[in-house]
DNA sequence: TTTCACCTGTGACGATCATCACAAAATATA
DNA sequence: TATATTTTGTGATGATCGTCACAGGTGAAA
């Protein structure tokens, strides 16, 4: 609970009070390596604090999976649309590791919004943040070709690097397992 | 003003009060064909909502542009990531026909949020309808290749086609205009 | 240690794309 | 209307990418 109690202080003002009436809408919760945090096809009822482990966004197009965002520690985790809307998400959320989450409940979230301030501050910044990170790598590939968007990755999210399979971040990246093995080496001086 | 009382309650309960409470962080704007609504580096400190017209949001590459997204009538105009932490916008926000707009204050936007939580939740439900807009232009791109994100936009987004060039869509879809254009002719069967 | 599943690198080849160049068509402006 | 500007279509060519195929490497479980 530490890592989220700074979290949220990172992001906002936060009282005592607050986080008392904020625990009704918290539960921790584990999951497996390849376990789903969210299945596509469900609706998506939860924000997850991801404390421990790391886990990822991805689209099942003609059985293959494309992968959408990456969540590491100390991030939120959750389908923003399918959150937002009450709409069935299209994208599943699974963990790559075995995962310690904090899992806020919307409806209970909602609740204790509506009697606070600060919570109901709190949900608009988790929102904020998270479209802010959705913006950064929607504009990657917008105004990126492959080899640049490599090249971001490794400059902005290292970390990145060290945890994720080629596979994985090819899959990210939107080229093909192959394609990224060539970039990496084509550019070696 | 009528269109945006409609966009607001067709996103949320407002009451009348809330209504005037939110009119100081209200103004009317117009920009001509071409004029910046926001300009690259610049903070981003409005919502521009767009009453009559339409924008372009992109970024400069290498004396480049590339559109990021289109913004028409009844839609929210911003650049998140800036109005959202303050810092300089990278990307710019263009009229591309004359805009009426009804801008609104960041600045008083929050002061009017604090007061009233129904104002507060206008704020977070704008942030979240954008965040949702975000997000499904992103998977575009990410899970697509461009004959199908310009099948999909053909297919849920047809009014663009109507208002936009050739050259500012292929900017968009992320292909040279040349390609987009053999893209069209490839599939007419 | 051996086996097996998974990840990574690489070659070959066809598909798609960017770029340069230029002409035709559409639109704006005088 | 006549002229200028912008937009669009198309050919040629080289670069990049996806796909299929296969080999070497790594790590986990038996």
């Amino acid at each position: 609970m530490d890592a989220l109690l700074r979290f949220i202080h990172a992001m906002t003002t936060f009282s005592e009070e607050s986080w008392i009436r904020l625990q009704p809408a918290l539960s921790t919760q584990e999951f497996k390596k390849n376990e789903f945090l969210l299945k596509e096809g469900a609706v998506c009822q939860s924000l997850f604090f991801i404390e421990k482990g790391y886990c990822r966004s991805f689209y099942e197009i003609d059985g293959v999976e494309k992968n959408t965002a990456f969540y590491l520690e100390n991030e939120i985790a959750t389908n923003i649309r399918s959150f937002g809307s009450g709409e069935k998400s299209a994208a599943g959320i699974i963990a790559c590791e075995p995962i310690k989450a904090i899992v806020f409940d919307k409806k209970l979230l909602f609740e204790a919004a509506a009697q606070t301030a600060e919570i109901e501050a709190l949900g608009r910044n988790c929102i904020r943040l998270f479209a802010a990170k959705q913006d950064e790598f929607a504009t990657l590939f917008n105004i990126y070709a492959a080899k640049d968007r490599l090249a971001y990755i490794e400059e902005k999210h290292p970390h990145l690097l060290q945890r994720v399979s080629q596979t994985q971040l090819a899959s990210f990246l939107g080229v093909a397992r192959e394609t990224l093995s060539r970039i990496r080496k084509r550019r070696v001086p």
